[in-house]
RNA sequence: GGGGAGGUGCCAGAGUGGUUGAAUGGGACGGUCUCGAAAACCGUUGUGGGCUCCGGUCCACCGAGGGUUCGAAUCCCUCCCUCCCCGCCA
């Protein structure tokens, strides 16, 4: 959510936002008019309601009971005004929510101008791409061999785009995600067991209604979403609160299954667990001090970047244009894994500043320490890796010749031993 | 699932339909007093929005949303949440 004076004041800087996403810019003359018309309405209304809030205080003194009854008549014409010009507010706020709700974030100026993906910039590689002296298998030949996924069963149980994990292969997940919260705590987040289901406000605060509802499941019985990611739960957590500057910023890491309906990717990416209706994240989650969001960018990257390479996972980032852009972002990095098998870069892990984008919609503020009016945080979200594709990677880079895989050293503390998977 | 109680400001807690944006107490902040502190005393202590000659002024908000009324924290309806009792259950 843009900030209503941002687009009264310099509407020309979001025209270029959207513009620069490859969007109409149509929305926003149609807010500003929306806008004055609501302002004139308002000027209106008002002075009926004043004008009757002053007569009732004195309907209250009146003795006189025919001055008192002319002018209770005399109120009730003008509550019938105030009532319709209520109803026009109404609906010029409804239409000016509405639009607002569907425009993105205003970029960064860092974030470089570019049509599509095509057009995102690989700041860096990190790692080599591993050579093996033989070919090596992508996962979805090398799981059912080694019988750690189980493609049948999860079409069996539920349908396309489900998998089972299996054995060895379930535990290595869960010790991925053992090892990123572990790692996320010393590098200063605080775990949170969050909600799996949420209601329509969190997801609105968190940007993904009404946009994406088409990708969320949803409970229609009781109105409740699933959480696409952990990300929605996470800034849903402050929301309509005014934090203590104090004790800004607040670093959150959390552990969610994530549901997508992956409407829009159809028919993309179905080979394999790249892609599923159902998958594992760590995420970290940063409310902070709108000055100091950039630099704690930068160290969001690194965490992620870190998880990447206490794995020895061969890495690169890449830094997206505004084509590529997501709704809420003002910025961000992708970072994404070499998978030796599929033989391509996966992206593992997104991570965005927002600014006050979502902050706004969930309506989250800080109090400065001097106590002057509060602000909006800005908040920050990335993925501390998403679990199918770097499992994918561990996976696929540590096969060997006869089939088998060896597992991370540094996973060793929840694999109880297993240090190589064997096929069956 | 059945029955009961309740949601008011940072907290606690009043509130006969008519200067109640809201008593009182506590906390916090500022000040007086003091060598300093405590105590005491005085003052300040919400959010959003409109207009503004930037001094203000007006509107809205007492869980949420509707309704009744000239006028609603107060009356009515729906929903949400919390607490207590009974039942059921991982």
């Amino acid at each position: 959510m843009l900030d209503i004076n941002l687009i009264r004041e310099t509407p020309d800087l979001v025209r270029k936002a959207l513009r620069d996403r490859q969007m109409e810019t149509a929305p926003v003359d149609a807010m500003l008019q929306l806008d004055e018309r609501r302002r004139s309405l308002l000027g209106e209304v008002e002075s009926l309601k004043a004008q009757r809030n002053m007569v009732s205080k004195e309907i209250g003194q009146l003795k006189d009971a025919e001055a008192r009854q002319s002018k209770i008549e005399a109120m009730r014409l003008v509550g019938d005004r105030i009532s319709g010009l209520d109803a026009q507010v109404a609906a010029v706020d409804r239409e000016l929510g509405d639009l607002a709700a569907t425009i993105p974030n205003v970029p960064d100026a860092r974030t470089p101008i570019g049509a599509s993906e095509a057009e995102n910039v690989v700041l860096r590689t990190v790692g080599e791409i591993p050579k093996f002296d033989f070919a090596p298998k992508a996962h979805w030949e090398l799981g059912p061999a080694l019988g750690v996924i189980d493609f049948e069963r999860g079409t069996k149980i539920t349908g396309s785009r489900f998998y089972v994990l299996s054995g060895p292969g379930a535990r290595l997940q869960r010790a991925l995600i053992a090892f990123m919260l572990d790692l996320h705590l010393r590098q200063g987040y605080t775990e949170q067991y969050l909600p799996f289901m949420v209601k329509a406000e969190t997801m609105f605060g968190a940007g993904q209604l009404p946009k994406f509802a088409d990708n969320l499941y949803k409970d229609h019985e009781e109105e409740l979403y699933f959480v696409p990611t952990a990300e929605v739960p996470l800034t849903g957590l402050h929301m309509n609160e005014i934090l203590d500057e104090a004790r800004l910023p607040l670093l959150y890491t959390g552990y969610t299954p994530c549901f997508r309906r992956e409407k829009m990717s159809a028919g993309r990416d179905v080979r394999g667990i790249k892609r599923g209706h159902q998958f594992d994240k760590v995420e970290m989650y940063m409310y902070a001090r709108p000055e100091e969001s950039d630099a704690l960018l930068e160290k969001m990257r690194e965490d992620a970047e870190a998880t990447c390479a206490a794995l020895g996972l061969t890495y690169r980032v890449k830094q997206l244009c505004t084509g590529d852009l997501g709704f809420g972002a003002a910025i961000t990095y992708d970072i994404e894994v070499w998978a030796a098998g599929c033989n391509e870069w996966l992206e593992a892990s997104s991570v965005s500043n927002v600014r006050d984008f979502q902050a706004r919609r969930a309506n989250i503020k800080y109090r400065p320490t001097d106590g002057s009016k509060a602000r909006f945080v800005h908040t920050l979200n990335g993925s501390g890796l998403g679990l199918p594709r770097t499992l994918i990677a561990v996976l696929e880079n540590n096969q060997r010749a006869d089939g088998s895989v060896v597992v991370p050293g540094i996973l060793q503390p929840w694999m109880g031993g297993i240090d190589v998977i064997r096929p069956i």
